[in-house]
RNA sequence: CGGGCUGUGGCGCAGCUUGGUAGCGCAUUCGCUUUGGGAGCGAAGGGUCGCAGGUUCAAAUCCUGUCAGCCCGACCA
């Protein structure tokens, strides 16, 4: 197949665009792959719709091998079924709602689960159906408060969602491995450089949940990996490790010191560290009790938690909240600090909390026999030397601190390092909570039903194409991994001399001829113009018909590295071939 | 939702302080020259200056209102 660039639908711009920030966003408009026609909403011109089907068809193909059934749902979906699960009120303002002429709410498809399920219970019935994994590849809609980074997180985009259906967990941890097993052959045919991390299972209630981040500085996910192994996890799963207990024999009795003016970590510190008590205290040595509060999820009562971690780390929210998930939680107000004399702000410690009652969780690392500095529930008061395990006991523990790069890895094998990631894949046991709530039954062998359990599993299919762009590109453009590249070869020709325009006329049908997809540069630009154009788009092998014609050979250039050889006429096709079929 | 910024030919921008015929670069069209790294010269087409109202003899420019977009944060299966 050849694609002429005289008729190609192109326009390449030399300028970024302006609202362009993220290199595969400016690239991507500039190469003429994709445009802008709304906030979040991109078209996709020639070029960039041959890349997608690219990855589209890459993925298909891996959905299939694994015996997923592809099938394909409106994008336009009535209420009901979404009013059944909850979700119509749940999903919240990042749904897309309207109405038909009638009256009728209908949304714009975010995540197809109920359609899946419903499909299934309207088809299946007996456990010899089971089990059965089906997939869609459908334009996804979600009403992002802030979309960016062009295509990297728009309203509107392509994902493949899978969803699979088994009679019981093995089922479905089989069906969940299948899945994670595919989508490594994905990303790694797709060329890209990711981690598998840990995720919380978060509201969806299910058990097992790993995301796909592609590395790249520009991502929106912070993850932690470890020097030493291919641990990898989201911030949110980090699950700190417990040093050993400390036997309790002979530690020193706690005392209360007299700390005037000392209602933060830092002013306690300095002050300790000048009042001469023969030893030096870091804020690592204290203990900083945080009080939020927390209701589950339907309760109209608050009820208040204290947090106890080391002075030297922040709470982090995010982890709070997937440690107390479903409750939700707030910050304490003024008003709650009158409600409860006992809470001294600035002094509050264990001993306060546990005599009223109040639900304390720790930080692992308050362990049995460790000794803090904390509050004495007095102003200007704190105590030295109180004994976890001795002198107070928590309730249990919580993974809310903030988690740091040196950190040692849960695993054991060094230290945490934070690198940034773009989520490209989601896999998720998601268990009955679909089945419940659309009562998904299979009639079992002893003529019982047997609830359904499921498995959900994304791609985000059009995220990609940016994603490969992110990782694969230098000052000049894009560099297309071979398997997604729009075209197989990029021929120019350099000059106007005729024979030159004959030689490239003759070799871009012999490579078509041989199989190959061919961008032929045959336009009356100047050759910089033309050797610009070919590093922006980003095809990775660059073949030139110039004026090494006259001496028989013709130049085959890598995008890559940027190397070029001379390759005698004859020989251009198998070489080509060679190069491109691997 | 909070903070910051911006709306002027297809794209990137200047002009606004100090009101007076709307300008530059890229792109596009034509002619001549040029042809291995985004060419040169000459000519041409293309903009109700986001929208509405106001002030004024006169508004891209000043005033009021409004809408939209972008960036940071919050949010985010």
């Amino acid at each position: 197949m050849i694609t002429r660039m005289s008729s190609l639908f192109l326009r390449t711009l030399r300028e970024d665009p302006a609202d362009a920030e993220v290199p595969s966003h400016k690239l991507l408009v500039r190469a003429g792959y994709v445009r802008r026609v709304a906030p979040g909403g991109y078209s996709w011109l020639p070029l960039g719709m041959r890349v997608l089907r690219n990855i589209e068809a890459i993925v298909r193909e891996e959905m299939d091998a694994m015996g997923a059934q592809e099938i394909q749902f409106p994008a336009l979906l009535p209420r009901e079924p979404y009013e059944a699960t909850n979700r119509w009120t749940e999903y919240g303002p990042n749904l897309f709602r309207l109405k038909d002429r009638k009256g009728g709410d209908y949304l714009l498809g975010p995540t197809h689960e109920e359609l899946f399920t419903l499909t299934v219970k309207g088809e299946y019935t007996s456990y010899k159906d089971y089990p059965v994994t089906l997939y869609q590849i459908q334009t996804k809609y979600r009403d992002e408060a802030r979309p960016r980074a062009g295509i990297l997180r728009g309203r509107e985009f392509l994902m493949k969602d899978s969803y699979s259906f088994d009679l019981d967990d093995e089922g479905l941890e089989a069906s969940y491995q299948a899945h994670r097993a595919a989508y490594i052959r994905i990303f790694d045919r797709l060329g890209l450089q990711y981690v598998v991390v840990k995720a919380t299972s978060g509201a969806m209630g299910g058990s097992a949940s790993e995301e796909f981040l592609a590395e790249a500085p520009t991502g929106e996910d912070t993850f932690v990996r470890s020097t030493g192994s291919d641990y990898a996890a989201n911030v949110e799963a980090v699950v700190t490790p417990a040093p050993p207990a400390i036997p309790l024999a002979g530690l020193p009795e706690a005392q209360v010191h007299h700390t005037p003016d000392t209602p933060t970590i830092e002013t306690l510190v300095d002050f300790l560290n000048a009042a001469g008590l023969g030893r030096t205290f870091t804020a690592a040595d204290t203990l900083k009790n945080v009080l939020v509060k927390t209701r589950m999820p339907g309760a109209t009562e608050w009820e208040l938690l204290a947090i106890g971690l080391p002075g030297d780390r922040e709470v982090d929210v995010k982890r709070l909240e997937a440690a107390l998930s479903p409750a939700e939680f707030a910050m304490l107000e003024e008003s709650d600090f009158a409600r409860h004399p006992f809470l001294v702000k600035g002094y509050i410690g264990p001993k306060a909390l546990l005599d009223n009652g109040v639900r304390y969780l720790v930080d692992p690392r308050v362990v049995e026999g460790t000794a803090w500095v904390t509050g004495a529930d007095k102003v200007d008061h704190h105590v030295i030397d109180l004994v976890a395990g001795r002198d107070f006991t928590p309730d249990g523990t919580i993974e809310a601190a903030e988690v740091r790069a040196g950190d040692p890895a849960p695993d054991g094998s060094g230290i945490l390092e934070a690198a940034r990631g773009i989520e490209i894949g989601h896999i998720f046991q998601l268990g009955r909570k679909y089945a419940d709530a659309f009562s998904l039954d299979a009639l079992g062998k002893d003529g019982k039903p047997v609830r359904v359990t499921m498995g959900s599993y994304g791609i985000g299919v059009s995220r990609l194409v940016a994603v490969i762009a992110e990782q694969s590109h230098d000052e000049r453009g894009i560099i297309w991994p071979r398997n997604v590249s729009p075209y197989d070869v990029h021929l120019a020709v350099a000059g106007k001399d005729e024979t030159q325009k004959a030689a490239a006329e003759k070799l871009a049908a012999e490579l078509s001829a041989a199989g190959l997809d061919v961008l032929f540069d045959d336009r009356a630009a100047s050759p910089g113009v033309k050797f610009a154009d070919a590093e922006l788009i980003g095809v990775p092998t660059i073949v030139v018909v110039g004026r090494g014609l006259a001496n028989g050979v013709i130049e085959v250039k890598d995008r890559r590295t940027g190397e070029r050889q001379d390759v005698p006429v004859d020989e251009v096709v198998p070489t080509l071939l060679g190069l491109v079929r691997g």
